[in-house]
DNA sequence: TAGATTGTTAATCGATTAACAATC
DNA sequence: TAGATTGTTAATCGATTAACAATC
């Protein structure tokens, strides 16, 4: 189901979560309308950079005038496939897996958490976020039954690619990945990493500039 | 403290802790050489790229054989700033927080955590990671005392401007930044984010495309 | 209508890829 | 020496910036 005839770079769309951040900050501050210079100063972009990357799904603005706060909002929202529910687990019920069910915000777009999995038996059967934990054994069962979209992955580095083959083969199609390693996935999964390594890394280095 | 002559943009520096990832595992594998060939295969890279890449530093390759492993990862690890050792701290002892602290590697590339932080009683003299939770009254002895080199940033949204200000304002000069928001900054102080809620976003997005 | 600001084209800048001489 | 592979230059590709006609 793609969205849009033009295909939209990598670059672009890794802006768009910042987009409809700072616009849905603009309608909380009863903000209706914004220039793209405005935007600009308050993202830290150019005004040119903000036409043309919203120039690649359609004509938001209106000259003279600039972008209404909020049809561009329900627009990005669109976009991001945010209009849409999608029914998520997490595996590796650790701190990461704690931290990660007690988003709110996750809920509040969208994102239903639907189950927690881990294998430590002390962690089986206690509540995380607003879910029972359930032992890895039932996944299969569960996958099937729930419509599983996203799959949170929390778990240690060592059993990565085998958890993602795992939920791969039960097709799963979105993986939100917190383990610190590159998944092999079939090529109709998407993943999205979150490498806390290498974001310390990447400070570490910019620290001895 | 400028570690290179030669300046290297954002995009090579965000591929370093990759392939300081990389190289640790093959030397964990005992693999002794490389060639740009097959680690860009390894890395989903071209072999082109990782020589200007490696070549943005120093000559680390020789011609006709390849890359030393283990030599070159002790150069990417000293061009990432990991030959030093950095005192850290944590502000949010909640679940992210405690995910943070609990973290080893930090700790096993020299990144010391030497206190959490929290404004919460109740949380105020738990045992997070290896410390017992100050509270925020105590945060100004505290880094000064302790030399703090980086913070890491795990409150909630509505007060990560104020702390980020405040603890700037103490001296401290890295921020890794768990808060989903942009921080304004002085002009001498380094901030990497981790926003979750961005990278769901990407996700949700892809999961359309 | 005049002023403002978009949408869009053209120019510039930067990053990736290709090619090959240097050299181990 | 012959084969392999780097370091580096040149070519290509893509992203950002600049400029301005279109138009609200």
């Amino acid at each position: 189901m793609q969205r849009f005839s033009k295909k939209v770079s990598m670059t672009v769309v890794k802006r768009l979560p910042k987009y409809y951040q700072y616009l849905s900050d603009l309608l909380e501050n009863d903000i209706e309308k914004i220039s793209s210079r405005e935007l600009a100063s308050l993202m830290g972009l150019t005004a040119s950079q903000i036409r043309q990357d919203l120039n690649s799904f359609g004509g938001y603005g209106q000259q003279g005038y600039g972008y209404n706060v909020g049809e561009l909002r329900e627009a990005i929202k669109e976009i991001l496939g945010l209009d849409s529910e999608y029914n998520c687990m997490i595996i590796g019920a650790g701190n990461m897996g704690h931290a990660i069910a007690n988003y709110e915000r996750f809920k509040r777009e969208g994102v239903i958490l639907k189950g927690v999995f881990d294998v430590d038996p002390l962690r089986v059967g206690t509540v995380v976020g607003s879910v029972v934990v359930k032992h890895m054994d039932e996944i299969e069962k569960f996958i099937k039954n729930n419509e599983i979209d996203i799959c949170i992955l929390c778990v240690p580095r060592e059993v990565g690619q085998k958890v993602a083959t795992l939920i791969t083969d039960l097709g799963v199609k979105g993986i939100l990945n917190f383990s610190p390693l590159d998944l092999d996935v079939p090529g109709d999964v998407v993943v999205e990493n979150v490498n806390i390594t290498d974001s310390l890394f990447t400070l570490t280095y910019l620290l001895g500039e």
